[in-house]
RNA sequence: CGGGGUGUAGCAUAAUGGUAGUGUACACGGUUUGGGACCGUGCGGCCCGGGUUCGAUUCCCGGCUCCCCGACCA
């Protein structure tokens, strides 16, 4: 993509309606738009970033058989109402209307009872299980206090998944399964390392849920994490009996502020029973489905990502969900030799299938420069007099400032 | 929802009971050209409602907005 064709505008300064880290450089970098408190608009870098962690999760939730579709955010009382958590009293963060042809409707902070509803048209027997279901969603949440720019917003993308199966054992698997898949994702999108499985309140079908938290200073939770064995433990749930019957003291723990990037929930075969899922066994019995519900926040792992990968200079993506790999950089643009040179090699990475964003505008270097720091693209390859001399080009690891002056053969072979 | 703060141009800010200045961004001209450069010219603004006053962006009341702390977050 070429920068000048690109609608949206750098600035220098932080907006002072925010103060979270995230949301002052992913507006700054023009990532981002405020539509309101807790509300942000996609931009087309924001949208590329986004669409890039989506598909990492899709491919994680595809290859554990869990299968892609899209609910509605509008959702019908009636369904909720079967499970007593229509009530505002029940669920604080509804947003509700009305229907001018009469009737209330609910849009959705969550989606296990509508999909769970709809799963009655297509689970009848033990045959047609186990299954798995995901999709990515905007979440409309009725927050008191929206915080902390898209790590807590009142309209965010969250892809969330569900599993139906008839047995236990079945059920387990895919549990672990989707466990499996989310450190896959962790690891992916770069916070790997900092992401902790958590032990968090369970509810009320089993002793633990599971989260994932990662170790972030912009984090909302406080989580005891014992790094050597590898177990972390909720705040909520820090007791001495739960510590023993997960093997750890107190003192091997160390109290971390994370956020919340991921849960999953086993709601056993209560859910089915109250919202009516049902299905027959072999031996004809009408039996509740076992059901687990899995969620990923995705934009909130934008956001977590940016808290903890940023510098002072601005963003720096890992190149796995950046929005493009390369920021090509073209100086001297008045010269037609240069300008012709970069435009060569903006077509020749392009074959060569790399995600370039060029820098095709006439504009000073110390601006480009620095408006390419704010952007975090991992490479950032400059074409310049200075170079065309030397016959090589200066690439820039964004993430630690390394600096390489490479040909133009060397260019397109490290980038291939 | 309780508490605290905030609101002036696209963005960041200043002053003021007599309609507002600066930076940036933008437009034009010129000088520049490896770290958001400089000079000149120009365009553009007081959250909403009520009150006090000859006169309110400024003071008072109410509302809304956004931020922070707390509570909340199946």
């Amino acid at each position: 993509m070429r920068q000048s064709q690109l609608f949206t505008k750098t600035q220098k300064e932080a907006p002072s309606d925010e103060e979270a880290k995230n949301a002052q450089l992913l507006i700054r970098a023009g990532y981002l738009h405020k539509e309101m408190a807790g509300v942000y608009q996609l931009l087309p870098l924001g949208l590329r970033v986004v669409e890039k962690i989506k598909q990492i999760v899709r491919e994680e939730m595809n290859a554990i058989d869990s299968q892609e579709m899209l609910a509605t955010a509008m959702q019908s009382k009636e369904v909720w109402e079967r499970t007593d958590r229509w009530d505002d009293e029940k669920v604080e963060v509804w947003f509700k209307s009305e229907l001018k042809a009469g009737g209330e409707i609910g849009f959705g902070w969550s989606h296990e009872e509508p999909l769970a509803n709809m799963m009655k048209n297509h689970i009848a027997s033990y045959k047609d299980l186990p299954k798995m279901i995901y999709q990515f969603q905007n979440k409309l949440r009725n927050e008191l206090r929206a915080k902390s720019g898209i790590m807590r917003g009142r309209e965010f993308l969250m892809k969330d998944a569900y599993s139906f199966a008839d047995t236990e054992e079945q059920h387990e698997k895919m549990y672990a399964d989707q466990q499996q898949a989310y450190k896959n994702v962790y690891d992916r999108v770069g916070i790997g390392e900092d992401t902790y499985m958590t032990f968090a309140a369970g509810g009320a079908f089993t002793q633990f849920s599971h989260e994932f938290q990662t170790v972030c200073e912009a984090g909302e939770d406080i989580t005891y994490i014992c790094k050597e064995k590898g177990i972390a433990i909720n705040e909520e749930v820090l007791e001495e009996a739960n510590l023993e019957e997960l093997g750890v003291v107190r003192d091997e723990l160390v109290e971390t502020k994370t956020a919340e990037v991921g849960n999953i929930f086993n709601f056993g075969r209560h859910k089915a029973e109250d919202a009516g899922l049902f299905y027959k066994n072999s031996e004809g019995e009408r039996t509740p489905v076992w059901m687990g519900s899995y969620g990923i926040g995705i934009t909130r792992v934008m956001g977590v990502v940016v808290e903890k990968k940023a510098d002072e200079k601005g963003l720096v993506w890992p190149e796995s969900i950046a929005p493009f790999k390369v920021h090509l950089v073209a100086l001297n643009t008045d010269d037609e030799e240069i300008s012709d040179w970069a435009e060569g090699v903006y077509a020749s990475l392009q074959k060569q299938g790399v995600e370039v964003l060029f820098d095709d505008r006439n504009a000073r270097p110390g601006e480009k420069f620095a408006e390419s720091d704010l952007l975090g693209i991992p490479y950032r390859v400059v074409v310049s007099k200075k170079g065309k001399e030397a016959g090589t080009f200066e690439v820039v690891t964004r993430a630690t400032g390394e600096v390489r002056n490479l040909t133009e053969e060397e260019l397109y072979a490290d980038f291939s």
